[in-house]
DNA sequence: GAAGACGCTAATGTATACAAAAATGCGCAC
DNA sequence: GTGCGCATTTTTGTATACATTAGCGTCTTC
């Protein structure tokens, strides 16, 4: 596991670093080591430290931890120093609790909008969810990436950059949680069914079901995680 | 309407200046102009003219303009320069919806945990908001200043860091634009009643009931200001 | 021995100077 | 006359130097 995150980190830096601005190279650099854990909660962020790690100057660390700060992966001490924010288990529940609103809403919007590419697309990228799972050894990091893509779709099907970029925080912050813990294959095979009646109510364009479905699908993630949080 | 505008524009930046860190009154400053309506929809933000105008010097001003692009105050364009965002109808709508959600949601968590000193402080705001709107000619500033203030200890109850964040760019967005409508006084009863209705709820600890009456308060706000758009 | 104040240190906030990239306008060729 | 391409100019991105403020340890005094 710890291999995996690390691995992950180190990816996602590396994909940045390709002729990326050197505030987002901070910023992926940066998020990577709190999401892999390099950085623990309460872990102060120095700008100077930082800038020599990412290899850049003070002037776009700054501009990532801002960023990092809005979307509550730092915080601030009462002197108005950063530190690596410290989410316990309310605030879990409560990022999963937005998401299932908030993804919900995006879901009744792209049934709304959504066009036969957009559905050809959807299809093609659970069918790839599918075959991740469906092996006695599941590919867990295929399978995050495309249930990543595939929410990414349904987003972007929603028309919406409002919703796009409120969820954007949410979203990376509860996978990143799920990556620590263990997952189960049944949870996964659960995860591309309820994919699979999301793709039915998209072809339907029935709002009021891709919202209960996406709901559904996000709450019983949560309890999922939860679960796997309380026997490990 | 233009006059209460600007002048609500000139205290805020007045408020600001007030010895706040110079991106602090940067900040303030600029999405002044943008809510007074000084930046129309499509004007480019230059942030040497914006460093000159605020009386700071260009990083303050750039810390500014990122935060107003996250709250979609000011929008890209392809070749990565900053313009003042144009909402249209749907956005407005989207917005609104996004409230109703999201409040609802705080409204339903701060019945959960309402404490008596809170409760007793919205009695106390609402009164204030009565008072403003009963007379033949309505207070609208006081309105608005009240109103502001009744929705913010809402959220100040529901103990979600988050879900602050996440509401405080909506609803000034929303209130920029009402503000620019004119008010009918029979709305504005019907608004301080419907928050005497969140009081009881708050009371009974009913988030259920709490979640639809704000749910509705919203709904309402959104069809009263696009009827007097339309009627304008 | 404990508590408070003072001064030092280290970190953030701000300004400016420099580099890179993009828009615009001009000129040239077709 | 129009369209394309290059050069200029404007604007943003980055680095560094300076100012300010919060933290923190020590020293003194009660």
């Amino acid at each position: 596991m710890a291999a995996s995150a690390s691995s992950a980190r180190s990816a996602a830096a590396a994909a940045a670093s390709a002729s990326a601005s050197a505030s987002e190279r901070a910023y992926a650099e940066i998020r990577g080591l709190i999401l892999a854990g390099d950085a623990s909660p309460g872990t102060p962020l120095r700008e100077e430290a930082l800038a020599d790690i990412v290899g850049v100057s003070r002037t776009p660390v700054r501009e990532a931890l801002r960023r990092l700060e809005a979307e509550h992966y730092a915080s601030r001490t009462p002197g108005g120093r950063l530190v690596v924010a410290n989410w316990d288990n309310d605030d879990v529940a409560e990022i999963f609790a937005l998401r299932a609103m908030l993804e919900g809403h995006a879901a009744a919007r792209a049934a709304r909008r959504m066009t036969p590419g957009q559905l050809a697309e959807l299809k093609f990228c659970n069918a790839a969810i599918e075959a991740a799972v469906a092996q006695p050894q599941p590919d867990i990091a295929r399978f995050l990436a495309e249930n990543r893509r595939f929410h990414d779709l349904i987003l972007s099907a929603s028309g919406s950059a409002r919703l796009a970029t409120m969820l954007a925080g949410l979203v990376e912050q509860a996978i990143v949680r799920r990556t620590a813990t263990r997952y189960d294959q049944a949870d996964l095979v659960r995860s591309a069914h309820e994919h699979g009646q999301l793709i039915q109510a998209f072809a339907a364009h029935d709002e009021d079901w891709a919202r209960a479905v996406m709901t559904a699908h996000i709450r019983r993630a949560l309890h999922a995680f939860q679960d796997a949080s309380r026997s490990k």
